[in-house]
RNA sequence: CGGGGCGUGGCGCAGUCUGGCUAGCGCACCUGCUUUGGGAGCAGGGGGUCGGAGGUUCGAAUCCUCUCGCCCCGACCA
């Protein structure tokens, strides 16, 4: 008898969520603390995921008229006290270089030596150094719009960090782009909100709210700045993707200028937009399980893993075989325009073992093939979005031939289910005790899951920020697209004319 | 930066208060045998000098001083 739990990660989402993120990450091998403070180590299942995402966003980028460039990893001092004039705001956190060599020290170590004139900024984002770089190129409105993306690493020293979701050093992509027109960069902000939305909803199954922000969620120097907004299944929000309007606040600081059709010198519109590994703390909260991740099929490293089964040697080579011949015929299968992707894990290790390892990773498909399988020429399967245990026999050819097919119902599944709980988890609410009763675990020593998204109207006032403070609550976006309605804001009673989505967040 | 906690084989821990037998245990790892449609059993084995420095002592993982690092709560979060 196994002595294992009942699910594969412990604690569950219910016991401890946050416990249950980190042994999630642990479990699946997406990636591990390092030792510098902070920072992770991007595990190769974790790395090939972010690839697959760098790779689909990527396209989109490209399909949308952005091309890849790179710039600097670090920046001038003078850059950032140069935006620090014109944006307020700015962060401080950051990592200083201020030294370029080492020396022997009197103890043994070594110590930094040759002081710079002018520190250097590991960039914690690259509006000013990129933005240096636009001046120059920046003269007439033909040179315009221009319309880069760069995927990097950046640094910010925050306080406390949590994998995947803020770590000190991360990987994301930042898009930076300089229009002849408002209306041109508005458009484009709002275009790259979309290709945010399409990718989270289409690829990663993850359903989310497009928004606006209030100013004290706006990113400094920015006239607007948009986001989108998933659920957790702890009920919290997740802001997974940016993109900002700046207007010509940028442009004045960095003296992004031309001259337009009429000959006249004006200062250039321009916008930024990223996403992060980030992601892949959102795409772990929205559908892993007790028994650890699970993967989207359009996102996951491998679709499927055939785990060969046998006693002995003369099994060995006829179930070998026959895995792979089946490994052949569903790589020459397609999804969604690239082959299935199918491993054969026919390491010596124990069937169990072996088996729960790839639950654990979040592998959609577990195909087991065994004596008894090659003799009916079947495929014995198990899928991710289903219970463990349900498994079942399906003919070779059949399954074959309808792989894509599953690998859709599994992603659509996994979409369905997290809209599901969003829905079921957001409600209007009109009335201060409701709000707060909302957002109030019951038992506050050690807090349940709780709350959810409230819609309510508001206005952006100081007795709402002290309020939502104390209840640990954010306003997460006020959400694109609906229709104006008449009411009064739940915290001054003031008349508001819109709701914006509350709830506690990352 | 405030409050709390912790550093002992790869991981998780016991031992520290009340210094003293070769520094233990679980998991993982290696070998062998038996098992094999499900996270195996038995036997054997490798690996640590107890975060670091200094001190007290016949003797320190255990006591004292200093120091480094990490975690949790708060402040912070481009």
């Amino acid at each position: 008898m196994p002595k294992q739990p009942k699910s594969a990660i412990s604690p569950t989402r219910q016991e401890d969520y946050p416990e249950w993120y980190q042994q999630v990450i642990k479990a699946s091998d997406l990636a591990e603390a390092s030792d510098v403070r902070g920072c992770m180590v991007i595990k190769p299942w974790g790395y090939a995921l972010w690839e697959n995402i760098q790779r689909a966003l990527d396209r989109m980028f490209k399909d949308t008229g952005h091309e890849n460039a790179y710039f600097p990893l670090f920046i001038p001092m003078s850059y950032l006290e140069k935006a620090a004039e014109h944006v307020e705001g700015f962060a401080k956190e950051c990592a200083v270089v201020t030294h370029h060599r080492l020396e022997p020290g009197a103890d043994g170590g070594l110590v930094p030596a040759g002081p710079l004139e002018e520190p250097l900024i590991v960039r914690p984002t690259s509006e000013t150094i990129i933005g240096a770089t636009y001046a120059r190129w920046v003269q007439s409105y033909r040179d315009l719009p221009i319309l880069l993306n760069q995927w990097a690493n950046v640094v910010r020293w925050e306080m406390r960090t949590r994998m995947f979701l803020r770590t000190t050093e991360f990987l994301w992509q930042e898009g930076h782009t300089v229009h002849a027109t408002q209306e041109e960069a508005v458009e484009e902000t709002l275009r790259m909100l979309d290709v945010y939305a399409d990718f989270a909803e289409s690829y990663m199954a993850m359903p989310v709210i497009k928004g606006e922000k209030t100013a004290g969620e706006r990113f400094p120097g920015a006239i607007n700045t948009y986001s989108i907004e998933a659920m957790m299944q702890d009920r919290k929000g997740l802001q997974s993707g940016t993109s900002h309007f700046l207007g010509q606040n940028f442009a004045r600081a960095q003296e992004i200028k031309f001259q337009d059709q009429n000959g006249q010198e004006v200062y250039a519109w321009t916008t930024s937009w990223g996403v992060s590994t980030r992601l892949i703390g959102g795409l772990i909260m929205t559908h892993g399980d007790d028994d650890g991740l699970i993967l989207p099929p359009r996102l996951a490293p491998a679709h499927a893993v055939i785990l060969p089964i046998y006693r002995n040697d003369q099994e060995r080579g006829e179930v070998l075989e026959y895995c792979n011949r089946l490994k052949q015929q569903i790589e020459a299968e397609q999804f969604h325009a690239e082959p299935v992707r199918v491993k054969l894990d026919d390491r010596d290790m124990r069937g169990g073992e072996k088996s729960w390892r790839h639950i654990k990773r979040g592998v959609p498909l577990r195909l087991e093939i065994g004596p008894r399988d090659v003799g009916s020429d079947s495929v014995f399967l198990g899928r991710r979005d289903q219970p463990v245990k349900q498994k079942s026999g399906v003919p070779r050819e059949q399954f074959v031939a309808t792989v894509a097919e599953v690998l859709d119902e599994i992603q659509n599944n996994l979409f369905d289910r997290a809209l599901q709980l969003r829905e079921s988890n957001t409600c209007r609410i009109d009335a201060p005790a409701e709000f707060e009763a909302y957002f109030t675990p019951k038992n506050e020593e050690k807090p349940e899951i709780h709350g959810g998204f409230a819609l309510c109207h508001f206005n952006d006032t100081p007795e709402m920020d002290e309020k939502l403070k104390k209840l640990k609550v954010t306003v997460r976006c006020v959400p694109l697209g609906g229709q104006d309605e008449p009411g009064r804001c739940i915290f001054t009673g003031r008349p508001s004319h819109r709701r914006g989505v509350f709830a506690k967040a990352y």
